[in-house]
DNA sequence: TGCTTACGCTAACGGTGCTTACATAGCCTG
DNA sequence: CAGGCTATGTAAGCACCGTTAGCGTAAGCA
């Protein structure tokens, strides 16, 4: 008698709006996967990652706290979905910023990428938690494979420059992981609250990431002086 | 798992003597509380933040499950006391990294901090993951004192070296911004395993370290080619 | 018609955070 | 020294959790 509430089927969530197709093949439409999914990542919004229960997703779902583990093996598998989904959403953001300026300016492409990427992270602060676990990327290949996309656009811009001229001509990899490390810096920094902490809200993220950028564009180091010395 | 020896001798943690005679015991002043941070401290660099269990932890320390809650108002309070000490050790490594070259190369100085703070965050991973959760800065003015001294200590060596001349004199705090988003960047990029997806294993840490405070030093834009343009 | 397969439900098991009631050792005060 | 107070431990218990096993049922197919 622990649940007071019994539970009959209820269609308010599970139903999906494409009734109009066929339903004879449903080995390839669970649409429960996909509103559990759902449900999973609007509890992580609300409540963050660490409170989110298998249980609750099932009773959001309108299903028994069974029925999750029909379509993933166990909670890791669960969550490792909601962080696909938001990799899947994260690339297609930075993507989108990109648009056509990554072969006209691969370089002012590569700090509008960056400024959408901090702006997701600001925007879905749990999600991109998520995201960033690593016993979620180790479990999900696609997750993987979603950040490794990630990565590589943000690569072949920084090429790209580099072929253009705009850049310094080192090490690419290492020119890559700087300027992937202060966008992730930054995000992550927003998202752990220590941008807060130095008086900078959520709302000067992108006019940040701005800022940050364009630093490790020109350097910090002043030319003049290590030019003398 | 449950352990069969009630009392496992610990090296490191001296736990009163909690054995089969339940004689008195012979500190007045038992230090469990410091004993149940240790043993947290150890299970979260064993099984990772996430599947640190108060039982565990009791059982560990030698003690019943309920005895945490003296000294700890909850689960919350017990982590953040795990940050706290992690962010005393943080301070303490970037500081002596520092030593006392602060006001003679005070940008070295800074490099070799950020060094040093990548090389602990890559040797404690899991310990710096608890440091970084922003419910538990929320929840101890103490993390967030250390956190904030050692964002201090960096903003420090930037002022420093503005002074001297070294860097450019922009605004000290976007600079110090970038500054700590490209070494926070780095350290939480080791710590989420996207430097191993890149190839970069931790042996490279403190390298990789170096080379990111360089290019954010020199700037990785090409200074002829934007000059022309 | 029967067989198989997918998918949901129920009930249960052991573990968890946390609370309550109780016991006891040590200190303070008279 | 008696008596109470406080600090700190134990034991039992609650509600919830992840996960599993067994059952029912409906759909697709021979």
């Amino acid at each position: 008698m622990t649940n007071p509430e019994p539970q009959i089927a209820n269609p308010t969530v599970s139903t999906p709006s494409v009734s109009s197709t066929p339903v004879s093949r449903p080995a390839t439409k669970p649409p429960l996967r996909e509103a559990l999914v759902q449900a999973t990542l609007e509890l992580v919004e609300e409540v963050g990652p660490a409170a989110v229960s298998v249980r609750e997703v099932a009773r959001r779902a309108g299903v028994s706290s069974g029925a999750p583990f029909r379509h993933f093996p166990d909670k890791y598998a669960l969550m490792a979905a909601v962080a696909e989904e938001g990799v899947k959403r994260l690339n297609e953001v930075t993507e989108a910023a990109i648009g056509d300026l990554a072969e006209r300016d691969p370089l002012e492409a590569f700090r509008l990428a960056g400024i959408a990427y901090v702006r997701f992270a600001v925007a879905h602060p749990a999600h991109f938690r998520v995201i960033c676990v690593p016993e979620y990327a180790a479990y999900s290949q696609t997750l993987r494979d979603g950040l490794r996309k990630g990565r590589d656009q943000l690569k072949a811009l920084i090429v790209a420059a580099q072929k253009r001229g705009a850049i310094i001509q080192g090490d690419p990899e290492s020119i890559m992981l700087a300027a992937n490390a202060i966008i992730y810096g930054a995000a992550r920094m927003f998202v752990d609250g220590q941008m807060q902490a130095e008086g900078i809200g959520t709302d000067l993220a992108e006019e940040t990431a701005s800022t940050l950028t364009d630093l490790l564009g020109r350097g910090i180091v002043d030319p003049a002086h290590s030019a003398q010395g």
